[in-house]
DNA sequence: TGTACATCAGTGAACGCGCGTTCACTGATGTAC
DNA sequence: TGTACATCAGTGAACGCGCGTTCACTGATGTAC
């Protein structure tokens, strides 16, 4: 128990704390959702005045704003690791892979969904410090692109349609920062598949489906494998 | 002005009386968003006593109903008219101008588009009042693509994929109700398509492409015509 | 055309709640010598 | 190893707000004869 060079005992316990008040926020966003999320709330429930809570986080939206990177990181996470699970030569596998981790982690957190993919919470607005985290999930698909296009196996589409200039040039810094050796025209498709993931999640999700598709699983499988067509995976 | 017969003044003046309500809480959205829409402050800017409002919506949830459904008829009727301005054949014409009334809507009204595409407002249910306007943008694309068929210059696509039975099944369903005349497969890509409209909307509306694009209506038009060549427009 | 009655809009008070944040404080835990 | 002082967690009261909904009521407008 104290191999650790002596963590205090008092860092230990806020740390705890810390972790205590999320879960309880997150359940409480299950229930009312972001934009009613309440710090009395939070604090009635884990049977401690509400004014203990300024100890831990500075205000409502630090509290929010800590969700918000835990839902991006624990989605950027199963996304990761379900890739991880594959070779990495099985490239429409590892697709597929991503897709069904988002939606299932989606469907097992809703309101946490909702919190970074759904509408802004009113008020509130978003430190930089969720940028990295937002960015895990899209750079898995970055990386399937990229061990295709080293293997040879994947490439610039040649269906002829080139950005415009402008638009161009946006997606090379884009590129450049973030998706190294990718050709812009493959990225840009990379880009809208992404989109295709995630809208079809939040249709599912926010129900643009009800009375409409029962059949979920098997629809959202069939289109991103059309989509991985597309992408040539 | 009396030619109508005799349209009786009281209903008149309560028709006007619920427009001014609906005005002045569309705008409250956009200040504290749907979760927070308070019926005491709509009853304040209009200078009257709160439970008057209960004369014209017997709850919050009544009023957030009429809201929403007009958001999607309005949607649905910017989408309609940008495309009854273009000759029938000009198919890839008519697709852009759909998707860009569509996005050009979403960026004049961020808040009602969110109400309907975004995160649902906690612990509120959605009658099937609203079933009927939601689906009129959809249907914009339909037309287009049933007029395609018709003419013969879009198809069902050739690369092979076909959905699954039970997919099938449910997209057949889907196109007897809704797409008569439209072969699955095309279907199957055009609710694709759709998808990817909104999902690119909602990306910007919702911040994900802050600090990556910043010509967003260049990009939004070049996604859209990769799109089109994928529908075969 | 005039009167009697019914309908409806809006009032104001009340019920029973909720919230975020600040502040001076007590008492327990940790640290330095 | 023991003591003195500093740090920190949590309390409880308060400030100044907000909300949806109900109810008995007044007074104006509309309708039927």
């Amino acid at each position: 128990m104290t191999e650790r060079p002596a963590v205090s005992i008092r860092s230990r316990v806020r740390a705890e704390m810390i972790e205590s008040i999320k879960t309880i926020a997150r359940a409480q966003l299950a229930e009312v959702g972001a934009a009613n999320l309440s710090l009395r709330a939070v604090a009635r429930e884990l049977g401690v005045v509400s004014s203990a809570l300024y100890r831990y986080f500075a205000s409502r939206d630090d509290l929010l704003t800590a969700l918000i990177i835990d839902a991006y990181d624990a989605l950027g996470e199963a996304a990761e690791s379900a890739d991880a699970r594959l070779d990495r030569a099985e490239l429409r596998g590892r697709w597929l892979a991503i897709c069904h981790a988002v939606r299932d982690w989606a469907l097992a957190h809703p309101h946490e969904y909702a919190l970074i993919y759904g509408s802004p919470v009113p008020g509130y607005r978003a430190p930089t410090d969720t940028v990295g985290p937002a960015q895990r999930g899209v750079l898995a698909l970055g990386s399937i692109l990229r061990d295709g296009v080293a293997a040879g196996r994947v490439s610039e589409p040649t269906d002829g349609r080139r950005p415009p200039a402008a638009v161009g040039a946006e997606l090379t810094r884009v590129r450049d920062l973030a998706f190294p050796g990718i050709p812009v025209g493959l990225m840009a498709r990379g880009i809208a598949a992404w989109i295709q993931v995630l809208g079809t999640v939040s249709f599912e999700l926010f129900g643009q489906f009800n009375n409409v598709f029962a059949d979920r699983a098997a629809h959202f499988d069939y289109q991103m494998n059309v989509v991985a067509d597309r992408l040539g995976l």
